[in-house]
DNA sequence: TTGTGTTTTATTGCCTCC
DNA sequence: GGAGGCAATAAAACACAA
């Protein structure tokens, strides 16, 4: 690793040295996908993780952190357009106040609280049964994510990028049809004129595009009015109490929405989200994420997990929901089920093998009552996979696939989640596909896509004793920052998936 | 080929916490 | 006061349409 990290530095040290009157450079696609990677597991990492990774990455530690900060930054920015577009939605024809997710859950401010959902919200989102999801449309999902997060997971979307946990939910019909008119483009129209721009969405809307799909729009109304809408019942808009304890309890009700709902409020799903998803990454990696998905039932077997209490959060909802997504693969016991990270590869190689000792990240938040030594156990449990091997397994994919340079890497889709330069096919005939499909999500998966590829970028890396601390010490210290701890972002891999993934490693 | 728009990177200042 | 993070800003890099 360190070895082929070595020489893509010194190839990007020469190509460097002609450029050295660039007053930037971008990101090699190995350190991106090394950045993400990590990003995915540390959304704070210590000062020894980042000199670690520099030093691996060949960059410099302001670097890192830069580019850490303007990553949450993005992660956030994402999550404030999601609440804008709920909020206009609300507002707007389509009287959505059950799906408040995005809004509080996103609520960006310094304080790192947006992350937080509102429980009166979640509650309320409840009969909408697939309200906030997902997906994401706003595209947004940052280059790696897409990439990696295939990588490893087609089911686990490991991470705590918002994102990539928005982007993995709901089947909706109904939802579907709503989205559609909702964003015409399937971008959730950000609320601020820069994301909005960036976003490339077209002030349209329901209004806008009503000709087109009036017809849907109008069934999508009517579908959720009629589930939703009682005619003795209070106008849309308001509020609902909190309904008392068993009040959806029913015999003939599915068990799994209510108990999903309940628990779970970011898992809530989107119709917006998911449509936009089908119309905007169909066949991409996006749908990886759907494809894994357990069962509602699976993940409500696990609506609490330890830790998780309390306010909820985005990311830790997320991850909560990750491990209902692998719960035939996700231990109890095991917090960190292994996952295919970059920095797991470091770490197994010595190369990487931080030891949390940053200044703030000693402590652990109690509250996630995990035995370290379960943690370690299971860390130590994946013998060791030499950081050369998994560089070279990431560099053999990135030089690799087919047409794939590293410049098309970085921008063709891998590293790229701009819809706008998403190959048309992917809208055209992929998306046919999903519609003549039973199944969304693997219909759309051709067979030589991103996902293969993806999938034989699969890289196992097994999580390392750093991995158990500094997740753990996800920016402690700070009241200002809730807890990213990794434990609640369990891998989502499915048995199928981490054999592949292990085949692929032999 | 050029212009425009978007994304990414780097810099800087302010704020919060210890 | 120092450290770390967030937010704003500028500029480079890139993609796409005309």
């Amino acid at each position: 690793m360190e070895e082929e990290l070595g020489n893509a530095m010194h190839s990007e040290e020469n190509k460097d040295s002609t450029e050295k009157n660039k007053k930037r450079k971008l990101k090699t696609p190995t350190q991106l996908v090394a950045l993400e990677k990590f990003y995915n597991e540390h959304k704070y990492p210590t000062e020894e993780m980042k000199s670690q990774l520099a030093e691996q990455l060949g960059l410099t530690e302001k670097q890192i952190s830069g580019w850490f900060c303007h990553r949450r930054l993005k992660d956030k920015r994402f999550c404030e357009t999601y609440t804008s577009v709920r909020q206009d939605r609300s507002s707007g024809v389509i009287q959505d106040h059950g799906s408040g997710l995005a809004q509080d859950s996103c609520g960006s401010t310094k304080n790192g609280d947006y992350w937080h959902i509102d429980p009166r919200e979640v509650e309320s989102q409840k009969p909408y049964g697939h309200e906030l999801a997902t997906n994401n449309v706003l595209e947004r999902r940052s280059q790696y994510t897409e990439n990696v997060s295939n990588m490893e997971n087609t089911s686990s979307e490991s991470s705590s990028s918002l994102k990539d946990r928005l982007l993995s939910q709901s089947e909706n019909p109904y939802d579907t049809e709503v989205s559609r008119y909702l964003t015409h483009e399937g971008a959730i129209p950000p609320s601020n004129p820069k994301a909005l721009s960036s976003l490339r969405y077209k002030p349209s809307g329901y209004l806008k595009v009503k000709g087109e799909v009036e017809n849907a729009a109008i069934t999508a109304v009517k579908r959720q009015l009629g589930v939703q809408y009682r005619e003795d019942g209070p106008p849309l808009g308001v509020e609902f109490q909190p309904l008392p304890p068993g009040a959806f309890e029913s015999p003939a009700k599915g068990p799994s929405h209510d108990s999903y709902y309940v628990g779970n409020p970011l898992l809530p799903r989107s119709p917006d989200i998911l449509t936009m998803k089908k119309q905007r990454a169909l066949g991409s990696r996006y749908e990886v994420h759907s494809s894994n998905m357990s069962s509602q039932d699976s993940y409500r077997e696990e609506v609490a997990p330890t830790g998780t209490t309390g306010r909820p959060e985005c990311q830790e909802k997320n991850s909560v929901y990750q491990l209902k997504k692998s719960s035939n693969y996700y231990n109890k016991s095991d917090p960190f089920p292994r996952q295919n990270s970059p920095l797991n590869m470091y770490e197994e190689s010595g190369g990487l093998t931080f030891s949390s000792s940053g200044k703030r990240d000693h402590k652990m938040n109690p509250s996630y009552n995990i035995p370290r030594s379960q943690i370690d156990s299971v860390s130590n449990n994946h013998g060791s996979y030499s950081s050369k091997v998994a560089s070279e397994q990431i560099e053999m994919q990135l030089h690799n696939h087919g047409s794939v340079g590293s410049k098309s890497f970085y921008r063709s889709g891998y590293l790229d989640y701009n819809p706008k330069k998403m190959p048309k096919e992917m809208f055209n005939g992929e998306e046919k596909a999903v519609n003549e499909s039973s199944d969304p999500v693997r219909g759309k998966i051709p067979a030589t896509n991103e996902l293969a590829v993806a999938n034989r970028c699969q890289l196992d890396f097994p999580r390392s004793d750093y991995a158990a601390k500094a997740s753990f010490s996800e920016k402690p210290g700070r009241k200002s920052h809730t807890r990213r701890s990794t434990m609640e972002m369990p891998y989502s891999f499915t048995v199928d998936e981490a054999e592949e993934t292990s085949s692929s490693l032999d």
